[in-house]
RNA sequence: GGGCGGGUAGCUCAGUGGGAGAGCAUCGGCCUUACAAGCCGGGGGUCACAGGUUCAAGCCCUGUUCCGCCCA
């Protein structure tokens, strides 16, 4: 190189990434522009909570979104990558009562208007958090667009939906039997309970007929509900119980008879195939209420403790309470047996309480309705998901939906629009609040103290955030979006939901793909690596690798099933790849700064290796700009980290080295340099979507200029003016020259000859255009196998003393005249030998089969046959070889 | 109980019908002027098991087994 390289000698990320990151927004690379021209392309991020820390789901999702968004962003596309968080209602409202608890007080203490200020100001120190982490990652959010799902627009467009779903019939309220969280002491949805195995016991109480000799057995996982129950249950065809149905029993220890009902429902083969029913306490004893109007008891409160209606055990915590009524059972006698049973228990999601099925008067979506036209806009095509198989998924949770309990008992989050009249009891529904009664227009409204599940907010986030329900620039250009970049966790809770909503309200779909990726499971630890204590924090792993080499493994992962276990030795190695790239440039960048006449012009290029390297490029650029499009970022990402180490380091750079260092003065780097400067240049573009700090870095060191990669243009995979198109020829002969250059050092490394031992080769040419080749590239092949000499022939005698190599045809002798170890050259030939036979093996085998021949396709069959010409022909010369050379070491 | 995914090199994982691969680890040789975070060469796999379809199976089908997830 003629001058000192311009740059360090490997990379450190944290310097350049924190200043271009400022660049990038002080620039306003990141600003949508719903008036710019080009093919819009918009993602809403999927909101992470706001007291969320950026955990492994959110890199890899980040990471996929923002390789989308730079991609289409080089293509030329208008892109909007709208942020935001998510309230988070549970949640958040837990955090900040735990700090309320630190101080000794309660929500209830401070009232709910100075909670909810501590909730603002909690979010306005802390809610940040994640946003910063997210900037980390390099995400191209446009952040001056940031939303959250309690700012006033996204405010008005859930009273809005509340409002017309509501008219429409579509929200009702009504008294069910939910899922109650006796610890965060609200409502949950069933898509917010979580089962889990646990094991329980199987306790079997006979319940007396109250008229006559003796009675039904019931088996039951949760006796202290039987205090609630209102009858007994059993199969109409189960023989057991005939004549049963009609009786009525004394329900022990509360002394009151109650009927024995007969329905289907029951399955005679668990437990006794008598079922205790209380309708408070059990959805399906519900259901069994309603069908055959049975009253329903409430014995467990809200707060978890028994109720007046328990008698003599209110006031007990229900885990007490079981413990009691068992005793007492036993006591009377009535505890026939106790069997170990597992079965599954729900817990709240957010805290891990168990939850209790309870009667509760809650505010429903009756789902059906909007399910319905989520389902055809799948079934039709308008939205695809990808991985397809998650379609099953997708229509077997909507085929099969329940209601939607909307209503939550907490303070936190978008306050029910619904005011109840003291005077006349009318409940009205409205857009403004309410200071009278729509009805009989005194001022005694009171506004339902409820707050709606945040997922009801979330539902609308791609078009709320747009403007909706104004009709917004925004809206126009950018809804629907492009794609939904999510994990499979929240398909139903978010997914379904927000295509029911947008359908319903925004006019259509709400994105045109979602594309489902891998989720690595997490901090909670729950279900992935917390047992193998290989839970990995993304902003360790960014300081210790950079956030380019751990992006560029997570897009190497993307394609992976629906578990991921990282690895941060794989990190490192993808820091290597970073590094390597660096390296390469400072090779680069010091050849372009040295002629800087060639640098940016476009001339054709001439030698092997500049028409070798474009042929590949081109074929690079097709393979990733196909694989970001079909959303198989590993497969572009694989072929980039081979195009680069092992293509253009390994090869290329190696092979103008001879060209950009002549010393001779007979050869004109000007084209190479050219050639160089292309691929490098292009090169830049495509690694940028998935490594784009050390990119810009390098760009603005490749043109010196400012201006920014994120405006840089996509190269076309096909631009014969350019130089870019497939060339068959220039890939051919490269392999030719590649295969002898591999062959020369194998030897050489099997031989344990130092490098800087040059070697004198002949290759016997097996036809002349191959010597024609070979001999125009001696020029390339001598320094990359480090020789002193080397001949092409034809038609030569075989030389004394030289190792000897079959390529493609061609002999490869490695003159070792006096000093060839002949037992190391027999052992490799053998070596080699071995190796060709065994292949030989699987194609002679094939060849032999005569349907096979038949029925295989011709171009494999020739395909097979010219595999086994050359390695039968190599095969016979290698065993030539060492016959001779037997010879030789027997008549020494 | 129903559904889904997975079992490939020592480890973490790619690979959906015709050459079994990557990173790390490992062995041998190199401080060759972009890179020792590197270069060159090598070793290592009956692709969980059994059967089937096919000219051809890691890949498709069936069964078995183990692990994981979702739903009830």
């Amino acid at each position: 190189m003629n001058q000192a390289a311009p740059i360090e000698k490997s990379y450190e990320p944290r310097e350049v990434e924190a200043r271009w990151y400022a660049f990038w927004e002080e620039n306003g690379l990141f600003a949508a522009d719903p008036g710019k021209n080009g093919k819009p392309y918009s993602i809403v991020i999927p909101p992470p909570n706001v007291t969320g820390v950026l955990h492994m789901g959110h890199a890899l999702n980040v990471t996929v979104q923002d390789i989308l968004c730079r991609f289409h962003k080089l293509n030329g596309a208008s892109v909007l990558w709208m942020p935001g968080t998510d309230h988070a209602g549970i949640a958040t409202q837990n955090v900040v009562e735990r700090k309320l608890a630190e101080e000794g007080l309660t929500r209830h203490a401070v009232g709910r208007e100075a909670f909810i200020e501590r909730v603002w100001e909690w979010r306005k120190t802390y809610g940040g958090a994640i946003i910063s982490q997210l900037k980390r990652l390099g995400a191209m959010c446009d952040w001056k667009r940031e939303r959250f799902t309690m700012d006033e627009g996204l405010s008005k467009a859930v009273r809005k939906v509340f409002v017309e779903l509501h008219k429409e019939g579509l929200i009702y309220q009504g008294d069910y039997i939910i899922n109650w969280c006796p610890r965060c002491h609200t409502a949950l949805a069933d898509l917010e309970v979580e089962h889990e195995l646990r094991e329980g016991h199987l306790w079997h109480i006979l319940y007396p007929f109250a008229e006559g000799e003796g009675g039904l057995v019931v088996a039951t996982t949760r006796p202290e509900t039987m205090l609630g129950d209102t009858a007994v249950a059993v199969n109409p065809k189960d023989e057991r119980y005939a004549g049963a149905p009609g009786r009525m029993v004394t329900l022990p220890l509360m002394n009151r008879p109650i009927p024995v009902i007969a329905d289907e429902y029951v399955d005679p083969s668990f437990g006794t195939g008598a079922l205790k029913v209380t309708p408070a306490h059990d959805p399906n004893d519900f259901n069994l209420g309603v069908k055959h109007g049975l009253l329903s008891i409430k014995v467990i409160g809200d707060d978890g403790s028994m109720t007046e209606a328990a008698g003599p055990y209110k006031g007990l915590d229900r885990a007490e309470c079981r413990k009691k009524v068992v005793e007492d059972l036993k006591a009377k006698g009535l505890l026939v047996k106790i069997e170990p049973h597992e079965h599954g228990v729900g817990h709240c999601y957010r805290c891990k309480t168990i939850v209790e099925p309870n009667l509760s008067k809650q505010w429903f979506v009756k789902a059906g309705p909007l399910a319905e036209k989520a389902l055809e806009v799948v079934r039709n095509g308008e939205i695809r998901i990808i991985p397809e198989p998650w379609t099953k998924n997708y229509y077997d949770w909507l085929e099969n939906i329940r209601d939607w309990c909307i209503s939550r008992q907490i303070w936190w989050g978008h306050r029910i629009p619904a005011w109840t009249c003291e005077s006349c009891g009318k409940l009205s529904v409205s857009m403004e609040d309410l200071t009278s009664c729509p009805g009989c227009g005194k001022d005694t409204v009171t506004q339902d103290s409820d707050v709606l599940d945040t997922w009801f907010s979330s539902a609308l986030w791609p078009f709320s955030t747009m403007g909706w329900p104004d009709e917004t620039p925004e809206l126009a250009a950018f809804y629907p979006t492009s794609v939904l970049v999510t994990g499979f966790d929240i398909l139903f809770f978010w997914v379904a939901r927000m295509v029911m909503m947008g359908v319903h309200f925004a006019g259509g779909v709400p994105f045109k793909d979602v594309y489902i990726h891998a989720l690595v499971r997490d901090a909670e630890g729950k279900k992935m690596s917390k047992s193998k204590g290989n839970v990995i924090d993304p902003v360790e792993v960014m300081d210790a690798y950079g956030t380019d080499a751990f992006r560029f493994t997570l897009a190497a992962f993307a394609a992976q099933g629906r578990d991921i276990k990282l690895s941060v030795e794989r990190v490192d190695g993808y820091r290597h790849f970073v590094n390597k790239l660096w390296n390469a440039a400072r090779f680069t960048l010091g050849h372009l700064a040295a002629h800087p006449e060639a640098a940016g012009a476009s001339m054709k290029p001439t030698a092997l290796c500049d028409r070798w390297i474009l042929s590949r490029l081109s074929a690079l650029i097709e393979s990733v700009d196909r694989n970001i499009r079909e959303y198989h970022f590993n497969e572009a990402a694989g072929d980039l980290y081979k195009f680069v180490w092992h293509e253009f380091c390994d090869w290329y750079l190696e092979a103008i080295k001879p060209i950009v260092y002549d010393k001779t003065g007979t050869l004109d780097p000007a084209p190479t340099i050219s050639t160089l400067s292309r691929v490098f240049h292009d090169l830049l573009i495509l690694l940028h979507p998935f490594i784009p700090f050390v990119t810009e870095e390098l760009w603005h060191k490749l043109s010196g200029a400012d201006g920014s990669i994120m405006n840089a243009r996509f190269p076309a995979a096909l631009d014969p003016a350019a130089g870019l198109a497939p060339d068959p020829e220039a890939e051919a002969a490269m392999e030719l020259v590649m295969g002898v250059v591999t062959a020369i050092r194998n030897v050489r490394g099997e031989m344990n000859i130092a490098p800087s031992t040059g070697l004198s080769v002949e290759i016997h040419a097996a036809d002349d255009a191959s010597a024609a080749i070979l001999s125009a590239q001696t020029g390339a092949v001598s320094p990359l196998a480090r020789l002193s000499r080397l001949a092409i022939l034809r038609n030569a005698e075989r030389p004394k003393g030289a190792a000897f190599a079959s390529v493609m045809g061609h002999g490869v002798f490695v003159l070792l005249e006096g000093v060839l170890d002949l037992t190391k050259e027999m052992e490799r030939l053998e070596k080699e030998i071995g190796k060709l036979t065994k292949e030989l093996v699987g194609v002679n085998k094939k060849l032999a089969s005569e349907d096979f021949l038949a029925k295989a396709p011709a171009a494999i069959v020739e395909k097979v046959r010219t595999e086994q010409a050359e390695s039968e022909e190599k095969r016979q010369r290698l065993t030539g070889t060492l016959e001779k050379l037997r010879q030789l070491s027997a008549g020494a």
